[in-house]
DNA sequence: GTATTCATTTGATTTGCGTCAAAGTTTTCT
DNA sequence: AGAAAACTTTGACGCAAATCAAATGAATAC
């Protein structure tokens, strides 16, 4: 480890006063309690494109919160083939499949550079004994990873490409609208190959349902560039039962 | 609520001497901190075969530890589609979906008579803000449940029909091996539609994959029982790379 | 600026699983 | 015990997505 690589020099490193507390840290919280907090950030990582900020296999320590940038965490079977198990963004926080056995069990890798908040987990379990704010905060992040696989399931394990493929988007752009993003357009961080295999499917069916959506004129797609015309018929497509 | 009909009166719920001990709660405890654990288990409560323990959309107030019996997990979207998130046993824990929003996200019901440990969530949390050894516990619990849908995700989106059935008995058999039980006959507690919507497969394909691994002498099936007579083979189909 | 690599699109063909159907078996109910 | 309902098996056929293939477009390196 070369901490001086990967640790930010000069900057304050705190929740109070970030912008994104809101969506990875618990509100509600007075002064003394808040101090409390910016202590469990241990220090800031830069991540490049391309690099992984843990691996399958490695030593659990920290759970980290992204500040900037974009992840994906996938899982390889022994023989190989990849699964990407969800994509990332600012204020989501990603290590939670390293508690049980101490060893990640998935590799978190950099779409685009990154910056993420290091928080050593034995840090915040000390901390969530005195904050019960905190505690719970942590519960619901893990219990919110549940859910959202549990999601991720349906998708799979009931779903057609096309309606694979709209909640994906559907999804995608509302967590970038919580950010402050537009609820309509967005830049894909990820290949359509990365989508694909999140989505259970080949590259050449993502690719063809993308295309599929632009000629019904639901969306307009050029590369990683996508504006949701008509989300309504994206709804639509991913849960057909509501609009009869 | 009839707690009459669901608590069991004049038995001693203690973890102490349960001899799931093991299974669902830390190890390492003294006498006392033993005796505050027994505190968290309020009751029990039986649940009749095709009863619910809770069902999607309830408000969440306890996990539950399993005792006896076999449960499914599932979600339904909105359109009516089900799909079977997982299938627990004796010494497991769940529930823990209803975290996050205060309301269970899915269904467990009991696919045989079954009786359950009530541990209200909020004991939990006051506890385990004693109990370092608790709390890590909890944490750990919930993590096993994120590493075990990910390897889900993994069936679902790179596997094919008879790998997702190969993964599943071999599962399924080492957990009751955990037990006590035989680590090469089981008998299934769930339906061929049931295995079907836990592998994203129709009831068909379970079944003639059922058949397939009979004709190669891999199990011997009839109706609910399985014996896995060579389970090496069911090994290399699960991961074939392995044995190449 | 050009070459090389990587990503995407689109078409032709194949295939694994789903769908439909019917018969057999087991369990449940009366 | 007998009838009804639920579950399972097996076969024939269809289809959605995978595979194979080739061309195009974009990003990166030299």
């Amino acid at each position: 480890m070369q901490p001086t690589l990967n640790t930010l020099e000069g900057l304050k490193v705190a929740c109070s006063n970030c912008n994104l507390r809101e969506l990875c840290m618990p509100t509600g919280f007075n002064k003394d309690e808040m101090q409390k907090l910016d202590e469990v950030v241990e220090k800031r990582r830069r991540v490049k494109q391309g690099e992984a900020l843990f691996s399958s296999g490695e030593a659990f320590t920290s759970l980290y919160a992204i500040r900037t940038g974009f992840f994906k965490t996938c899982v390889i079977s022994e023989d190989g083939r990849e699964q990407v198990t969800g994509f990332q963004m600012a204020g989501e926080i990603i290590g939670m499949d390293g508690i049980v056995s101490d060893h990640h069990n998935c590799s978190a890798v950099a779409l685009e550079d990154a910056e993420v908040c290091v928080m050593p987990f034995s840090d915040i379990e000390n901390l969530s004994r005195e904050l019960p704010g905190l505690q719970r905060h942590v519960h619901k992040i893990m219990s919110r990873e549940i859910v959202r696989e549990n999601g991720v399931m349906m998708l799979l394990g009931n779903m057609r490409a096309e309606e694979r493929l709209a909640a994906f988007l559907l999804n995608l752009v509302q967590r970038l609208h919580a950010r402050g993003l537009s609820q309509s357009e967005l830049v894909l961080r990820m290949t359509r190959e990365e989508i694909g295999s999140y989505l259970g499917l080949k590259l050449e069916t993502v690719s063809r349902a993308f295309s599929k959506f632009s000629e019904e004129g639901i969306i307009e797609v050029k590369q990683r560039y996508v504006k949701i015309v008509a989300p309504d018929a994206l709804k639509k497509i991913f849960n057909p039962q509501t609009y009869y």
